[in-house]
DNA sequence: CAAACTGTACCGTCCGGTCGGTTCAGGTCG
DNA sequence: CGACCTGAACCGACCGGACGGTACAGTTTG
């Protein structure tokens, strides 16, 4: 079956991607480095992705797409589980080191439009955690505080170490429950 | 004096680096392009910065001497007038078109390490913020928020619209202000 | 004069993309 | 059955342009 191959070689790329980026920063991905990390030849990638762009989009669909599996992993009763799922998203990342977050940076380099599939995911996103909720300006601090954590992930910056994160963490998570 | 127009020429070029930034992306800065938008030459430029590293090194530093400035304009009898400064320096940049954020993608893209002055200086304003009041873990949910902000507004990511954002930055400041 | 450039020609490398193969599974036909 | 063809998947040499950096011979300016 051929088409199944071709995916197969697809998602072998695209893990590939996501490993050159962890590894040596989204400034890096590269169609050769990731040819070579992936065990295809530079043909072979661009026979899948026949543009870089094809395959930075392909990443960030990528994304995308775990990004609402997890978001469908939140029990269906919680009352903020938009919001909630976003915060799980995150922390779940966390333990991965092949972090996606860099095709974003890699993507907003190349061309800040390969970002509008993100941006409507996540504009329907806010509406839906508006949704959810009485209190919409205190659900909005929470996807900034949330979106910052990813920022703050992304660029290694300061944490204030790991248990006043930790602690900073658990209080958003409060934050979220209390909204209502 | 020439060091004073070495000095003069220095922050045109870091000046002209910004402006192609925010007008063309982060990844566009180019040595020939920041030369072209400076006026001077590409020899002039190399001038002043021996190296790409340095430029984007030197535009760090310009954004890290801007934001102590406007920290340092924050009333002294503030309780948490640090963690006041920051979230003032984003709203301030977001009047501003010469988007200094750049430099940080552009930066980290390069070379990570170029972040280092960054990370110091937030370290001292996070442990500084952390002094500054009782409820530390609400003061970190502060900072990433603020940090959020910024995320936002550099990747153009949408925000709730224009009315909730300001009424989310309202919620914000009160947070703030009642941390203590 | 020396510092601070200008202007330009040039180099080497990296990188995105092209292109002419090659392999091979499967289908067609005599 | 076997000669032939096809098309998908992949290979890898190569090209051209962009870009960082060098070199250097002038020119302006304090």
């Amino acid at each position: 079956m051929p088409l199944a191959k071709s995916r197969n070689s697809s998602r072998r790329i695209l893990s590939a991607a996501r490993a050159v980026a962890a590894r040596e920063g989204a400034g890096r991905i590269t169609i050769d480095a990731v040819a070579k990390e992936s065990g295809l030849s530079k043909g072979g990638l661009l026979y899948n992705f026949p543009t870089k762009k094809a395959l930075l989009s392909g990443l960030l669909d990528q994304m995308l797409a775990e990004h609402r599996e997890l978001l469908g992993s939140v029990p269906e009763r919680h009352p903020s589980r938009t919001l909630r799922g976003h915060l799980e998203t995150v922390l779940r990342s966390k333990d991965e080191d092949d972090d996606l977050s860099m095709a974003v940076l890699a993507a907003s380099a190349l061309d800040p439009t390969l970002l509008d599939p993100l941006r409507v995911e996540l504009a329907g996103d806010i509406e839906c955690i508006v949704s959810e909720t009485q209190d919409a300006p205190g659900a909005m601090v929470a996807v900034l505080a949330i979106q910052g954590l990813r920022f703050q992930k992304l660029l290694n910056l300061p944490d204030g170490g790991a248990v006043l994160r930790e602690r900073a963490i658990e209080r958003l998570r409060t934050m979220i429950d209390e909204l209502e």
